[in-house]
DNA sequence: GAATCACATAAGTCTGTGCTTATCTGATTT
DNA sequence: AAATCAGATAAGCACAGACTTATGTGATTC
């Protein structure tokens, strides 16, 4: 099940740290090293895992991977959300301004 | 870091069984146990660790404790969700027209 | 074509976590 | 107040997962 590799992949704050990174632009596994205490394989490994559950997708070019976010992740958690929105009223004030700030 | 015991919480699926179970309407451990094979103890864990994310809150009745939805972990999750709105796949855009809608 | 670069995979270690059985707490019943 | 019930906590175990070092792979450069 899809469903449950997404919220595993985001359990860990270092793959937040990436997804947040790549939703900046897309970029390769090194760039995303940088400023990273995190090695090589590491990275690798936590890429591969977001690749699994879609929140990000590859694109290989010449011997550098770029890497960015893939819409199809972010879908199923908005699709959870979605399923709970009875419960949503009462804190929708804050959600909506935040909506607000981030769309001028 | 509140954010993180939240996508942790729901990192375990029996965990998210539970909450969707509490989203059709609050009720005691016991009752959730029914239909679940799961024991009282494990039940009990899940459920402080839930709570601790602030995806569920208890009220003390008598000697027993009705759970149920607490808002406040979903809005976490619909906040990390909106800082990546720019990514948001046009049939996800539901999810911006029910916040309009909720905004008449 | 040999060296180098970007990245992936392998294998092992160590911590975190979900489960178990056993016991405890606090409220109710008789 | 003794027994019972709902639920929490304790302690231990087994497996998952995040890391490490070492090596492999496929593309580029010299």
């Amino acid at each position: 099940m899809i469903e449950n590799d997404v919220f595993k992949a985001l359990a860990d704050p270092t793959r937040r740290s990436i997804f947040e990174k790549l939703a900046g632009g897309g970029m390769n596994a090194s760039a995303l090293r940088e400023g990273m205490r995190i090695s090589q394989p590491a990275m690798s490994q936590h890429l591969s895992v977001l690749r699994k559950a879609r929140l990000v997708r590859e694109e290989r070019q010449g011997r550098f991977v770029n890497y960015e976010v893939d819409p199809e992740g972010l879908a199923l958690i908005a699709g959870w959300l979605a399923r709970y929105r009875a419960y949503w009223p009462a804190r929708i004030g804050a959600l909506k301004t935040l909506l607000k700030e981030m769309d001028p």
